[in-house]
DNA sequence: CATAGTTTTAAATGGTTGTTTAAATTATTC
DNA sequence: GAATAATTTAAACAACCATTTAAAACTATG
C-alpha cells in the first residue's frame, strides 16, 4: 500500500531532525518540534514518550550518518592519493549538504560525551577498513609516511570540516559573500589535498 | 584600598562566563549563574539588565581572547618555520587551559551570527600583521609558496583546535583515557608542525 | 548617630517549559 | 455496521523560566 502523505510519526521525526540539528538540544522546544511538524504537541510524546527520546534516536542516526559514508569510501579498492581526495571532496559535499551536522554533533557530544555513545558499532567498522590495510603495507614498503589510521583521519577532516564550522567568522573577517566563500573553499580544498598528499607518500 | 573578596558584579560575571562556556546560552539559566556564583538571583539583572546583555558581554571578551595572542604572536619578529611553530604550541596550550572556548564560539556564532558581531576591531588588526608581509616577502623571492593568509591560518588552527574538539570521539573511538588522548595530541601535533611547514617552504 | 545611597534579599510576576489528560475523531476488525 | 483500537485534539498540569518589586540590610558621609 502506498502512502502518499508521510506518516505522522515520520512527519514528526524529519520536523524534530531539523530543528534539533539548527537550534540543537537546549535551543529546542516541544512546541518548535509541532509547529515545523504542522502537528499537534501533544502528539511528540504520544510517539515518542518524551523529547529526550526523540532526540537521542535523532542524534544516533545523524552521527551514523556522518561516518557511514567516510567508511564506505576508506573500504573502497582505490590507490592512497585517489582515496584521499576522494574523502575530502566527500566531506565538502557533506559541508555544503547539511552545514549543521558536524557542529550539531560536536557541540551535543561536547556537553555530555557520556549520556550519547550508546552501542555506536560504527566504531569498530572504522578501524577495521581496507584503507589501515592499505597505510600498514605503504608503511612496510618505505612508500608512506609512518602514520597510524587516528593520526591521519584527523588531519582530513579537521581541515574541511573546520572552514566550514569557522564560516560565519571567516565571512565577517574578510567581508565575503556566500559566493566568495564557496570560491575560497574551493582554493582550500586544493591546498588541503595537495598538503596531505605530499606529507604523507613519500619522495 | 585593597579588596580581599571579589566584588559581586565581577563574582557574577566570573561565574556567568564559566556556566555559558560549559552549556551555551541557551543551556545556561539566571538560577545557574546565580547558584554558580553563590548570590541572589536578583543581582544577574541589577549588575547587568538581563541575561541577555550579560552573555553578549561575557561573549565579547570571549572573542578577544580567542584573537589576541594569535595577533600577538603573528607580529613577532621571528622566523616563518618558528612562527608556525610557536601558533601551534599556543593553541595546543589554549586548547589544553581553556577546553570549552572554541565549540562554545563556534556553537554562538552558528546559532546567530549577526547579532554577535558588534564592533570587532580584532579583524583589522589580524590581517595587518607582521606575519603577512613575511610571507609576500618569502612568496616573491621564490622561498615560500603562494599561499594567502586567510589561506594558511585555517590550515594551523583547525589542525589543532579541531582534534580538541572532536576529544570526546577520540577517546570513545580508540578507547583512550585522558592520559592517552595528551599522548597522543603530542604525536599531532609534531606532524601538524612538520606538514604544514614542508608544505609551505620550498626546497 | 542620623541620613542618604548602595547593595542584597525574599517573594511575586506573567509567560513558557515538557508532559499529561480525557474527550473527540478516525481507522480497523469481525 | 457495530465494536474495538488507534490517532488526534484542546485544555490543563505543575515546574521552571527571566525579570521585577518593594522592603530590608548594609555602607558611607556629614
Amino acid at each position: 500500500m502506498k502512502c502518499i502523505t508521510e506518516k505522522s510519526e515520520d512527519k514528526i521525526k524529519d520536523a524534530a531532525r531539523r530543528v534539533f540539528l539548527k537550534k540543537g538540544f537546549d535551543g529546542t522546544t516541544s512546541r518548535d518540534i509541532a509547529r515545523e511538524a504542522d502537528m499537534n504537541i501533544a502528539l511528540t510524546n504520544y510517539y515518542f514518550r518524551s523529547k529526550e527520546k526523540l532526540f537521542l534516536e535523532i542524534f544516533s542516526e545523524v552521527f551514523a550518518q556522518y561516518f557511514s559514508n567516510t567508511i564506505e569510501i576508506l573500504n573502497k579498492k582505490i590507490g592512497i592519493k585517489e582515496k584521499i581526495s576522494e574523502m575530502i571532496e566527500h566531506d565538502f559535499d557533506m559541508m555544503k549538504n547539511e552545514p549543521d551536522m558536524v557542529i550539531f554533533i560536536m557541540n551535543e557530544i561536547h556537553k555530555e560525551p557520556d549520556r550519547l555513545f550508546t552501542g555506536m558499532s560504527h566504531f569498530k567498522q572504522l578501524q577495521e577498513t581496507y584503507f589501515t590495510k592499505q597505510l600498514e603495507e605503504g608503511i612496510a614498503a618505505g612508500t608512506i609516511r609512518d602514520l597510524r589510521m587516528e593520526n591521519l583521519l584527523p588531519l582530513i577532516k579537521c581541515s574541511v570540516e573546520f572552514i566550514y564550522l569557522a564560516k560565519p567568522i571567516h565571512k565577517k573577517l574578510y567581508n565575503m559573500t556566500d559566493e566568495d566563500f564557496e570560491k575560497f573553499a574551493e582554493t582550500q580544498k586544493e591546498h588541503i589535498k595537495e598538503m596531505i598528499c605530499s606529507y604523507l607518500v613519500i619522495g
